[in-house]
DNA sequence: AGGTCATTTGGGAGCGCTCCCAGACGTGAT
DNA sequence: ATCACGTCTGGGAGCGCTCCCAAATGACCT
């Protein structure tokens, strides 16, 4: 061995130093690129982490700094199924690839329930964690509140209503919403009915005031027999179906909250012998898989999950950032949505 | 005494210690449950722990003990996409519900590139994690091989071939294509035919396997024009439909070896004006949200595949455990499938 | 010549744990 | 009383880093 006491085990900073010629601390100012260091002895040490395959030890930084280099991605439970496709998996995917040329660790952290939920307070209360991700969050969610109070940097995915203690990144709703009754309209639909999402969903209102503005803005009626609430679910997509089906037969074209809704819906439709979108239009939102594989496939709207997912990360390692240096940037981002057209409008 | 004091800060050991008046190695005991501890000083010792709200510093642990208490689940990119839903997710459900009464981290990585696959190489060699769960492996990753050398834990989930250099969780790939088979042939299909996946999977090849295997237990014809390759995409499943329709016209069963190419040939079929299951039986394989949403709804074959996530970490565990006390513990584990009958069947 | 200042460098002092050894304190046998 | 042998317990010695202070160096001034 070339090396005096390697013995198997891996290098140190130690000997990286002892190899280059010369002290813990300049090596220890190379990997972290202080500026201080003349070209010479950067190169040496350099090339010492390099013949000795030198990698840093991360809990020996972590319990040194004081900082842990990791954040934690948080998703209740409930999301993993609700938002299955393509909204988890695409989120993670943004997250990661932000997170690729970082050397920052990601943390999973599904919370099925209040215990764990605790458990989690307590992890993040013992700053275990440089930052958090929180993935939708339901309105009587504390962990925002806990993590603001602590001083824990956090970003939300979409809101829980208009303000928030902490940043959020979320994508336009409404926008997304209006442009698609939008479509509708333009494509000389005159009854445009809605199915909502749960009204104490944030994101369900906005959706449905992006309907009622395209209605307004269009001149069209604003008629309340024309909006059914759904939950979100196929189940909620049929029975609000029926409801509107019932109340207003001659309507022509149906922006669903959800392309599941929408597929509850398009069910209830066949049964009731309208074609789509010949009798009737059909449009979604979210793009998801059950929207390319509908029969007809569905017009839905696309949120850019994977740049939320981006857009994420950068608010916290700027939110990290800043609070290291004392200042405090509030910087929430809004994202555009697209209209994917299909065959069902 | 620069012990007492510390305001604002997160307490030590060495804190709960004094607070307790006991030496650090007590307390150090005492959370780590070690048998040798007086049931008095243990209770005063848990005692000064809920008081002072004690949570132990993983990075100094970390250092200190040489373990990270943390694994990694691997997943090459593009299986993010492939198998976005459910297998993903389902997966990390069960992976992060097995892992929640441990106190051990998830740690998520993506692989989209060789770069990231040798930093996270790197990253393992380091020894930065305990243990690594690999997600769905292709056929020449070196991954399995260099983790097996450097001897760190790990789980594949599914295999690329008949043995594999480190354990493995599986599903019963061949009995659930056997089973969906039978289940056509029950119902009293005579010209059961069948998509596969690329024949370099070996996940395809054993759903080829099961599919031959029932029909030869039936005594049917094994039929070479009733076998067409799939590569799992909607495209390629209605290409391979096209084909099987051209070259048997009078087949009255397809089994397809995913949901997703179950969906192209179930637009064949229905360009073609065969009614499905009237005129001809429609089985795919996954259960996924496709399955559920298709029209008619598809019957498909259930992989256990939240059970699979958390019989990786049960294995991963026993393997790190087992490492730990000198032993050498393979075992792999197939789990059973299901067939989830809908009414294209 | 001496003084000042910026730049670069070495290494001591921890960070909060675990590991392990030696000592304290029983208990029972001699 | 002495010894042996168990069970508990305290605390020293690290783990591999970062932080920071002081020292060395050299450039430039007075």
């Amino acid at each position: 061995m070339t090396v005096s006491g390697r013995r198997g085990r891996r290098p140190t900073l130690e000997q990286v130093a002892a190899y280059a010629g010369v002290g813990r601390g300049t090596v220890s100012r190379v990997i972290n690129g202080a500026a201080n260091v003349s070209d010479q002895t950067r190169t040496a040490v350099q090339r010492a982490i390099a013949e000795l395959g030198y990698v840093p030890n991360r809990a020996a930084r972590a319990l040194a700094a004081g900082s842990t280099d990791a954040i934690a991605l948080v998703i209740p439970e409930a999301e993993t199924r609700l938002f299955a496709e393509p909204y988890f998996s695409g989120i993670i995917r943004g997250v990661s690839a932000e997170l690729a040329d970082t050397d920052m660790q990601l943390l999973l952290t599904l919370i099925r329930n209040l215990k764990e939920r605790d458990r989690f307070a307590q992890y993040v209360t013992a700053h275990r964690v440089d930052g958090v991700l929180l993935l939708s969050v339901h309105a009587d969610d504390p962990l925002p509140d806990l993590l603001q109070e602590i001083g824990m940097p956090a970003v939300l995915s979409g809101r829980r209503g208009g303000e928030e203690p902490v940043p959020y990144v979320d994508c336009d709703n409404t926008g997304g919403a209006q442009a698609a009754v939008e479509h509708l309209i333009g494509r000389g639909r005159r009854s445009v009915a809605t199915i909502t999402g749960p009204p104490d969903m944030y994101v369900a209102r906005c959706r449905l005031q992006g309907y009622r503005e395209a209605v307004r803005a269009a001149g069209l009626a604003e008629d309340d027999g024309l909006v059914a609430e759904g939950d979100f679910t196929e189940e909620g997509g049929r029975r609000a179906m029926r409801e509107l089906l019932a109340a207003r037969p001659e309507l022509d074209a149906v922006f669903c909250a959800s392309d599941v809704m929408a597929a509850g819906a398009r069910a209830v439709l066949r049964e009731a012998g309208r074609r789509v979108p010949d009798d009737v239009a059909l449009v979604g939102f979210d793009d998801s898989a059950v929207a390319r594989h509908m029969d007809p496939p569905l017009t839905s709207v696309r949120q850019p999950i994977e740049e939320m997912g981006r857009a994420m990360v950068r608010v916290l390692l700027e939110e990290i950032a800043g609070r290291k240096e004392g200042r405090d940037g509030r910087s929430n981002r809004v994202l555009a949505t697209e209209l994917v057209r299909r065959s069902s409008s």
